[in-house]
DNA sequence: ATGAAAGCGCTAACAA
DNA sequence: TTGTTAGCGCTTTCAT
């Protein structure tokens, strides 16, 4: 069994509390510090975080829920946050929930079973069901990328809405007419802001918004190359597309390359997320850069400051807008001559 | 403050031990079972794991601790191993130690006195000696995808040498003569097997090693740019090369494409990790492919053997070792010239 | 089947 | 400054 306390006092022949002030920066003289510090060394102590969460009721633990550990875009934060967190002395417990709202559920209730000082979720369930008991009962909640009807709490989100709209804009201005889009689930909140800033680029372009330029995808690779053949199959004149997460744009490119359609002569392409994928891209890919490490900093500095380690916690719940950044490639045509001209894609 | 089972048993007028008795699969009589759930459900009741825990000497807790979140051979297994364990009741708190000993020995220390009930580790420090003490407190250690000299616990492995070996074996098939590798870090295990395994290629061919074909990478994007770049401006006859893991992969396809090389026609490439990118790649990657998900099943079996949760656990360590697997894509030139007369000589 | 009580390793109030 | 002591919420004998 490991060294206790206990141990610690017996073997220097001090009191408990004298062993635990010296742990918890309290004053102890000088020779005691040196004879405490010899027993440690001697019977390799080491702090039982357990008994003194129980004690404390505080676990310096911080639970993480997301949809999926194996995609970059979520593990870009959590490195972020997982690296200012443990220089602070917390721990994170990292949930995937592969996307299911259920196990989302489970895992937040697994994470109160543990006592963590508080959770950080990048939601599926639009509810957000489970997370409402866990925040009633005092303990900070901060919500990632995607935001929750009704439920206060603070939040870091990307202008997702803004960044497709900006994509869109740029292959307007670039002479584009028929742009087609691989959307993400409806029900997932920056799918729908996405498709929003797409919308809106059409109507600051004057350009009616065609249904059959939208498809439905399903934020994973195989729907992205799903959802890129379909697109192709049913819009001849689309002469561009974009891809609205990283996992649909390597199935986008997957599909271009293994119908062999030629970048950007036959189809213009934006992307998103992962500028190296994008720079390993031939010809290198146009994206949307999301800033995974301001909101893995920002995500982390509020959660610090609700527990009360450092910084301020505003009185009311917080919501931090980050912004994206469109980085050029060289997959968008340069300015074409007319809309009405475009030839069919070949391919097919 | 949440509901104890002090509350339920006041809530119930039942005794302490009948409540905890329910949890644990005891037998309690009808009527009081429905009281007991009946008093769960009105207040919000959720075990206190710490509490359970400190009594126990058990956190239901598994400590990783890896290199490199961001990095997909890692997310992969961590989401296959977290997958099984998390079914199984265990907690995994996820240790990303930047690559550099002295965090992963801190991280090594904070899981220890977080009593977690064992640890998987990708090690960094090549002597383990953070780990060492852990495993002499009776908790189980395993070692995940390299070993450490002198430290007798069970260990994931896969056979790189041989990985790489088929990969140049290939190459030297389609008649290339001069293959370069860009490697890793020679104090890391898997890099000097992957190593090695281009030497006994040279060798079973017959064809000399040429240290200027060698690059010492690091693992990393940027390496494998520059690994690349001085690569080619070292080795102007040069026919193909190897990639050895998927961080430098991307690097080598960034360097590619930002120099304008045609593949395979100027240049044969082959690849490790990440089929997905394989395919985004044009023309097509060929790459070396690691078994992610079979490592995470053998290295969570081990763990909830050593548990003694399910399984049985070998007296002795144990070493899995694991296969690799070769995938085609277009990025290797099909038989030079050379390959003929190799042919011709070797009777193939 | 159930209840009473001890104690896991720690912190914190109080006393000395 | 240091020692004594009472819990934190749970499990686990040992009675009943």
């Amino acid at each position: 069994m490991a060294a206790t306390m206990k141990d610690l006092a017996r073997h220097t022949g001090l009191g408990l509390a004298t062993i635990s002030s010296y742990f918890n920066g309290g004053n102890v003289r000088e020779k005691n510090r040196i004879k405490i510090e010899q027993a440690i060394e001697e019977l390799h102590y080491e702090v039982n975080e357990v008994a003194r969460g129980l004690k404390t009721n505080a676990t310096h633990t911080i639970g993480v829920v997301i949809p999926e550990l194996n995609n970059t875009f979520c593990t870009e934060i959590i490195t972020g946050m997982e690296d200012i967190l443990r220089s602070r002395g917390y721990a994170t417990i990292v949930c995937d929930c592969r996307t299911d709202a259920a196990l989302e559920q489970e895992a937040i209730e697994f994470l109160t079973r543990k006592r963590v000082d508080g959770i950080i979720n990048m939601p599926v369930d639009p509810a957000g069901s489970g997370l409402r008991e866990f925040s009633k009962a005092g303990k900070p909640v901060i919500l990632l990328d995607r935001r929750i009807q009704g439920l206060d709490c603070d939040c870091v989100l990307v202008d997702n809405r803004r960044a497709v709209n900006e994509a869109a804009s740029l292959l307007f201005a670039q002479g584009h007419r028929n742009i087609g889009i691989i959307s993400g689930p409806r029900e997932i909140y920056t799918a729908s802001e996405r498709l929003k800033g797409y919308a809106d680029a059409h109507k600051e372009a004057g350009i009616p918004v065609q249904e059959s330029l939208i498809c439905q995808g399903d934020y994973t690779i195989r729907g992205g190359v799903s959802g890129m053949i379909s697109l192709i199959r049913r819009n001849p004149h689309m002469t561009a597309v974009i891809a609205t997460n990283y996992e649909m744009t390597v199935g986008m490119m997957i599909a271009v390359n293994e119908l062999g359609i030629r970048i950007p002569d036959e189809l213009s392409l934006i992307g998103f997320d992962n500028l190296e994928f994008a720079r390993a891209c031939c010809p290198a890919l146009s994206i949307v850069s999301q800033p995974t490490m301001e909101m893995a900093k920002e995500t982390a500095s509020l959660m610090l400051a609700r527990l009360g380690v450092e910084g301020e916690a505003s009185s009311g719940p917080e919501v931090k807008y980050l912004r994206t950044r469109l980085i050029g490639g060289r997959s968008v045509s340069g300015p074409l001559p007319g809309a009405e001209e475009r030839k069919a894609v070949g391919g097919l």
